[in-house]
DNA sequence: CTGAAAGCGCTTACAG
DNA sequence: CTGAAAGCGCTTACAG
């Protein structure tokens, strides 16, 4: 579907030109504060425009040259309060810089991240910010290659194809919780996820995990599933059928803090006694601002700071300030009650 | 600041004819999929596309009077489910119809939302679908008549200002609350909130509430704030000094279920037995989803619902179809067992 | 200090 | 079936 919208925006420069008794020219300079006009001609002009509500037409002055202040922000989905928060973090630095945001959701999708990508450019953005941890289409790279756009990447830090790339090592993520199921001296241990197909960064989480324990002897069990909700509804689902095959289970490492909790119901609902007979822990730390009582084992990062950083990295690109090129951004282990 | 990207898109449509051995013209029409074009050419045309990775510069389509394929969606925030779940919904809908999303979001600010939808009209979008529930700027009305751009509003189904309207009614929810502690026998009552002076749709509810309960001879006991968070933290905040007050309260309606858990922490921290001594609820039931015991009573509806609807509002725009200029979204209390 | 000219890359409407 | 012409509303670079 396509819309017609030929009858929008009828007040041009010239409009505004005529009204205030100048031409275009002296509009267009008054109103980008351009050039030395008189106090006087430039009061008349922004009167005018006023009166009119003439709104530039950015089409036509991107087109003739002017420079961009859109931003296009890429996230898998704004679901997810991790991308939110960044999301957040990264308008309030662009915003007092005068850039202007635009967001797309990819639902991890490289598919649909190859269209938003292309809906971006074609609006000439001054810069992109995408989430990584997808297998980006090779079309997706050439044409971000072909249209010279300056981009940061958020989430990944090993696929580090563009300008500045920020996130936590997923990598060090799965470590550091197989150190604290080792050092809680467990012996079996399962790990509970689901779309690990799509998201290479929770893959590499899932599998740096299992490397750790396996280095000390201990086996990981995997439940995944690729087409459940990475939600607690999905955690419950797998959770039941881990412990039903494999009921000696001491400990479970979730995808994300939701699936976790998913976990922590079935356990509720079984009569299951966490952490004394079972540990459970997640990612990312999102479930906490929401417990009463439960607080969940997990992994937490500043992900306001990793938006704050990817907007100071696209001022950065311009104003030639030199900023790292891949900046790893420090996890922690949160141990609650559940471990 | 701004950007300058003057070096980008290099490939034009006469680059891709000339490869082709045809005019910038035919190429137009071979992409856009329009006119009589042998097969041949068709073919020809299409790989030198593919080979130079052109991509069609948006700003020159439209400036010449092509159809726009782009909606803007502004909501307050990507951080609360409520509207992170409508957008997902829109997201859905439109994308099949070939129409893509530009995101923004207000933060309720007035100001925020004046710049955004200027933003969204610098590009001269299809439609755009604005989030209600602030008094917006009269600027801001006007520049939207102006340009003629059609709008679907959601959240807010009162100030019905522009072409379709969907949300639930706010009233409604306030006096639903209000029945049901009635009909727990509450004599005295409180109401958590904050920042009801930027979000008119809670003071809405709010006050539905209260007179439902005045009515009936029950009085209310206010404890908002307006520098405070909408989120457990500002619930816990407000409850403390609520019950520090008013210790003999029975019952507590928050703003959102996010304050109402706040509430629910402070009872269980103070050892006040929820529901037997206290009764709580909340509004928009988006915390049970991270429960593991406590259920809230709260009020819930579809947001995807509203999002689909929406996202139907503006293809009928265009199709011509009739909906309804307002859609009540039907509202449920859930009760938990926290009443 | 001010504006006429040229051009950004497309599409519409029209001529061949 | 195909393309040369005109124009969308701006900005850049330059002349007065």
């Amino acid at each position: 579907m396509t819309i017609n919208n030929k009858t929008n925006q009828k007040v041009t420069l010239s409009d505004v030109g005529k009204l205030a008794g100048v031409s275009a020219m002296t509009v267009s300079k008054v109103l980008r504060g351009t050039g030395r006009i008189p106090e006087e001609t430039r009061k008349r002009v922004q009167a005018a425009a006023n009166e009119l509500g003439y709104v530039t037409n950015q089409l036509a002055s991107l087109l003739a040259g002017a420079s961009s202040n859109m931003v296009g922000v890429l996230i898998p989905t704004a679901r997810d309060v991790v991308y939110s928060d960044i999301l957040s973090a990264i308008n309030a630095e662009l915003r007092p810089a005068g850039l202007r945001t635009f967001i797309g959701e990819s639902y991890f999708d490289p598919a649909v991240d190859y269209e938003q990508v292309s809906s971006f450019l074609s609006i000439r953005p001054a810069a992109l910010i995408l989430h990584g941890g997808i297998e980006r289409k090779a079309e997706t790279i050439k044409l971000l290659k072909k249209q010279a756009c300056p981009v940061v990447q958020i989430w990944d830090v090993e696929n580090t194809d563009f300008n500045i790339n920020i996130g936590p090592s997923h990598a060090d993520a799965g470590k550091l919780m197989a150190e604290h199921f080792l050092s809680l001296g467990l012996k079996k241990v399962g790990y509970v996820g689901a779309e690990l197909e799509l998201d290479i960064c929770a893959a590499q989480r899932a599998n740096a995990f299992e490397d750790a324990l396996k280095a000390q002897g201990v086996d990981l069990i995997r439940c995944v599933a690729e087409d459940l909700p990475r939600q607690a509804e999905g955690g419950e689902v797998l959770t039941r059928r881990l412990l039903d095959h494999y009921p000696d289970i001491q400990g479970i490492h979730y995808l994300n803090d939701a699936m976790a909790l998913g976990g922590m119901r079935v356990s509720y609902e079984r009569g299951i006694s966490v952490p004394d007979s079972l540990k459970i822990a997640g990612f990312n730390a999102t479930s906490n601002v929401h417990s009463v009582r439960t607080k969940l084992t997990t992994i937490n990062m500043s992900y306001l700071d990793i938006g704050t950083k990817a907007a100071k990295g696209v001022v950065s690109l311009y104003t030639g300030e030199s900023v790292d090129r891949v900046q790893i951004e420090p996890i922690v282990l949160e141990r609650g009650n559940t471990t």
